[in-house]
RNA sequence: GCCAGGGUGGCGAAAUUGGCAGACGCGCCAGACUUAGGAUCUGGUGGAGCAAUCCUUAGGGGUUCGAGUCCCCUCCCUGGUACCA
């Protein structure tokens, strides 16, 4: 009879991670091992420092998480881990971006409530960060849907609609303290009519994500934009805030620019032109005054209602067709597939304020309603796109800006043939350039000329550099009133409404046409029961449905809009900091213990005021550098003005992860059947080996594919870990090697010990997890190979120290090692298979960060025949390592000829340039490539190499 | 088009201030132990060459005693963005 076997998948288990990881798993949960009390709770410690480390948190979609999003939950909560062992009060929290829209969408079709579906997607995604052993503190867990959160978001908005922009303090402030007569006009929340995407065909609007070329998502049905009243965040107030803050933060450069130039920022002017034979005036905004002599035409945006004044009774029609023709366009229609501009003439003329003369007033859908004023003045012959519109039209096209060197200072001055507005009595004597400029305008060259020049044809401003030229035509503007030096933002104010129903309803009413907040007491407001969540067709929110809820008064019925998803994760990390809080949104001294600059008590110290505060860690997808990012500052700065936090910005360092690819090299997608679960990386080689494969794969932010033989290599080296302290007995049960005991480390190993302590803290700091691996490796090569191996070499401990090396002659000379064959390296005596209990432990910590369940496993049986109090491997200090067990005293170092490597040697530790140099003469490699040749430099670097350079 | 980030063995990747390219792992080759091996252990493994030796960090140029690393040009990939005056 052949004995019972274990079934495949039992044999293939290298150890019995498929055991021990359940059951620390349960140790924790039942212990609630990871909770952090706040101050004040019992358990807190006051001496600690405090580190914040954060994940952008998930939105539980229906399809589970794949092998990608816990890639950052990884680094997080190794970084967490660490922490702790460094005696930091670590807050490490997970929660749920629970509204959205994907569970409205399901409720459409299925009509499954979206409460339902998204609680059963929590419970499953909690149910896998679970099973990868992150230590979060389940205690704070919060949903964003969840009444007790939302109903802190909408007090948040009600704070926000309650205050106003003072641009005197630059500050938010209560809008008690606005003195105008028209407070709703300077809220940082107000309603205005703004463009949606509206499908008539669906009856509903769409968010920009639903809309694809133009057309709908689902059913591609055309897409059409249609002013709506809606509620936005006057977000471009803190535009300025925004970028200067930015500044110091530790985030990646990269995200920073993403940032600034989302936002947007160009000085340039604001410059009226009056209409001819009119009194109405164009203002434009430009970054180039100086052109403003060559500005030959202007252009409005079709939807500029200055386009209906203007046009004369001729060109009404052709007016009128072009409009009717730009409106049907989608907005991608009208960038991205119109290469050729296009545009009509007004008939009517506006007056170049510089010299006077009439120049055509067109309208071009090239223009933009939202940037600037609507409006341009059109400089061809320095503007590529007014270029290209002119010579389509046949307009003047007139270079004032010449290329060459700048004028010295004073030597060119305004002109007097001048007949322009600004003309008027302004200074100048003329001087007359004609003599000396380059003559630039024979140059044969491509126009446009973009770049900073000296000004031509520009009698005012002549033979200015640009710079200069800009000043000096905006305060001859300033003077006559005519203009006036302005910035400009690309970023617009925030959208904040959605037409939907899985989304936090607006704390407002509306009476007798004027919208009102309600009292905080009534919050929460939580959405209406429905069934129907179609769209109603009208264009009117589903809330709209229910009829009772919206009636909420005689005389007042209820905001119909719902908030965006951005609303919840504006501000989840400040809840975390204390979760339970029903009297306010976070609680004083949570808010400023966990985003503070340091604990109450060790405020006076001086380590701590170096720290700047706000989440110590965020980790999270690029996907994010944009919006979520910008609206969390924004919402951060508002609530710090008003008095709420204690820091202006929320995330100190922020560190983005890379996308994990397929083991194709596509993006994961289901259409691609490429996507992985992690519970069934977790059955086949355990949580351990996941949560080290997704750090080992390579540097953090990258992009990188999976590998499932990758994933097997970890789980080979976490076995061998397995194999160091334990052994398999006649039951086949693992019991604790005899090999493990109390002895001393050899001075090798030591080496090796130390080396890897400080590779591994330097790593976790600088979130390089994959080289911390690798050296971790190497410590397990180092003790489970046997010496004189090459693995063990290689690891530098089974290498001779250098007092056992034969040959070493006192008194100066040093003779060249002999290079070692595999294999030959001697075994150093004393040297055994035995493992040093104390080299043991030191790893177990090391490691424990990254494979949490083995460790402590092991940790917990070592304690059984080696007692050590406390007997909990995360009750254990960090070790630190001591740098005299790194030194050598000796170093190999490299003897080149000619840049090129001929040989290495040993060489004690101090030796200086001289004998390096002296040594590499006399060694009979370097001598067999000088032959012949004569020495011209010897250069020697210490510890590092002699470079013999002979010709 | 513009902005950002990349390009190093068959593969994922290492590499202080410029100082021995390829650590660590995967894969592959050979061997040991085995009835067996997708287990474990040992050795080898950038390319060419019998060898000495030569070549090699996308390609080309430059600075330097010395360049993956610094400078210039070109090509390719990924992400973001799209008339922002």
């Amino acid at each position: 009879m052949l004995p019972v076997l274990p079934s495949m998948s039992e044999r293939r288990k290298p150890y019995p991670f498929d055991i021990l990881e359940p059951k620390w798993q349960a140790i924790w949960e039942q212990r609630i091992a990871f909770h952090a009390p706040n101050p004040g709770e019992p358990g807190f410690d006051p001496a600690r420092p405090k580190y914040y480390v954060l994940d952008m948190f998930p939105y539980p979609s229906g399809s589970g998480l794949h092998v990608g999003h816990p890639e950052g939950y990884t680094a997080t909560d190794i970084v967490a881990r660490y922490k702790r062992f460094r005696g930091f009060n670590v807050l490490h929290p997970i929660g749920w971006d629970a509204f959205g829209l994907p569970a409205e969408q399901y409720a459409i079709r299925t009509g499954q409530h979206p409460e339902v579906t998204t609680r059963q997607n929590i419970a499953h995604f909690k149910k896998q960060l679970k099973r990868i052993g992150f230590s979060y503190d389940w205690e704070r867990e919060v949903s964003t849907a969840d009444a007790r959160f939302f109903r802190w978001t909408q007090w948040i908005f009600l704070q926000i609609y309650q205050s106003w922009f003072n641009p005197e303090t630059k500050r938010a402030e209560p809008i008690a303290t606005y003195t105008g007569d028209d407070p709703d006009s300077v809220r940082l929340a107000y309603v205005a009519e703004v463009p949606v995407n509206w499908c008539p065909e669906l009856g509903t609007v769409l968010a920009n994500e639903e809309v694809i070329d133009g057309k709908s998502e689902v059913g591609g049905f055309p897409v059409v934009r249609r002013p709506m009243r809606q509620w936005m965040l006057r977000i471009t107030a803190y535009a300025e805030r925004l970028i200067d803050e930015l500044e110091p933060l530790d985030w990646p450069e990269g995200i920073k620019l993403l940032q600034r130039n989302w936002i947007g920022k160009s000085t340039g002017a604001e410059v009226r032109f009056a209409v001819a034979e009119s009194d109405d005036v164009i203002a434009v905004f430009t970054t180039r005054p100086d052109t403003l002599y060559g500005a030959t035409y202007m252009v409005l945006a079709p939807e500029n209602p200055l386009v209906d004044r203007l046009t004369t009774n001729e060109q009404q029609a052709a007016v009128s067709a072009y409009r009717a023709q730009v409106s049907a366009k989608s907005d991608l229609e009208r960038t991205d597939l119109a290469k050729d501009k296009s545009g009509v003439f007004t008939g009517a003329y506006a007056i170049n304020p510089a010299n006077g003369e009439r120049i055509p007033i067109w309208t071009a859908d090239y223009v933009l309603m939202g940037y600037g004023t609507g409006a341009i003045m059109a400089v061809p012959a320095h503007d590529e796109r007014d270029l290209e519109f002119a010579n389509r039209y046949g307009l003047e096209i007139r270079e004032v800006v010449a290329s060459g060197a700048v004028s010295p200072p004073g030597s060119a001055r305004a002109s007097r043939a001048v007949s322009g507005a600004l003309a008027g009595k302004s200074s100048g004597g003329a001087a007359d350039l004609a003599g000396e400029a380059p003559a630039p305008a024979r140059e044969a060259r491509a126009l446009p000329r973009l770049e900073d020049g000296v000004a031509i044809n520009s009698p005012l401003i002549d033979g200015l550099a640009t710079p200069e030229a800009k000043k000096r035509i905006t305060s001859l503007l300033e003077e006559k009133g005519l203009g006036r030096r302005t910035i400009n933002y690309k970023l617009h104010d925030w959208l904040f409404s959605r037409q939907r129903y899985w989304g936090e309803p607006f704390p407002i009413v509306w009476q007798q046409g004027k919208h009102r907040a309600i009292h905080e007491s009534e919050l929460p407001l939580v959405p209406p029961p429905l069934d129907d969540f179609k769209p109603t067709g009208t264009g009117e929110p589903p809330l709209a449905r229910a009829k009772d809820w919206v009636r909420y008064s005689d005389t007042a019925t209820r905001e119909l809009n719902t908030m965006p998803q951005w609303a919840g994760s504006c501000w989840y990390y400040l809840r975390f900091c204390d979760p339970g809080n029903e009297e306010r949104f976070v609680g004083a001294a949570p808010e400023r213990y966990w985003m503070g600059s340091g604990n109450d008590e060790a405020q006076n110290e001086i380590s701590h005021s170096a720290q700047p505060g706000g989440v110590d860690l965020y980790v999270g997808g690029t996907e994010h550098a944009v919006l979520h990012l910008l609206y969390a500052r924004f919402w951060h700065k508002v609530l710090f003005d008003l008095g709420h936090l204690s820091t202006g910005e929320p995330f100190q360092r922020l560190v983005n992860q890379g996308i994990i690819l397929g083991e194709d090299g596509r993006k994961m997608s289901k259409r691609w059947g490429n996507v992985i679960d992690p519970l069934d990386v977790i059955a086949e080689y355990g949580a351990d080996a996941f949560r080290c494969y997704e750090m080992f794969m390579g540097p953090l932010e990258q992009m990188k594919p999976w590998s499932m033989t990758g994933v097997e290599g970890v789980a080979r080296f976490l076995a061998r870990v397995w194999r160091l302290a334990t052994e398999e007995n006649q039951e086949g049960e693992w019991a604790l090697s005899a090999a493990v005991q109390e002895v001393e480390p050899t001075r090798a190993h030591l080496k090796v010990i130390h080396a890897t302590i400080k590779k591994v803290s330097e790593d976790i700091e600088a979130l390089s997890f994959n080289t911390a691996i690798a050296q971790m490796m190497i410590f397990v090569n180092a003790f489970t190979s046997p010496p004189g191996s090459a693995r063990a070499s290689r690891a530098g401990a089974g290498a001779s120290p250098a007092t056992a090396r034969p040959g070493s002659l006192p008194g100066g000379t040093f003779p060249a090692r002999v290079p070692e064959t595999a294999g030959e390296a001697p075994a150093l005596p004393g040297v055994s298979r035995s493992v040093p209990v104390a080299a043991l432990r030191t790893l177990l910590v090391l490691l424990n960060p990254f494979a949490p369940h083995l460790t402590s496993e092991l940790w917990e049986r070592l304690g059984e025949r080696f007692p050590i109090t406390p007997n909990e491997i995360t009750g254990q200090p960090w070790p630190d390592y001591q740098p005299e067990f790194l030194v050598e005293d000796e170093v190999e170092i490299a003897l080149q000829v000619n840049g090129k490597v001929r040989d290495r040697i040993m060489v004690p530790i101090g030796a200086g340039k001289a004998e390096l140099e002296a040594l590499a003469r006399a060694n009979p490699r370097v001598q067999e490539f000088i032959a012949g040749k004569t020495v011209r430099k010897v250069v020697a670097v210490e510890k590092k190499l002699v470079n013999v350079v002979a010709t």
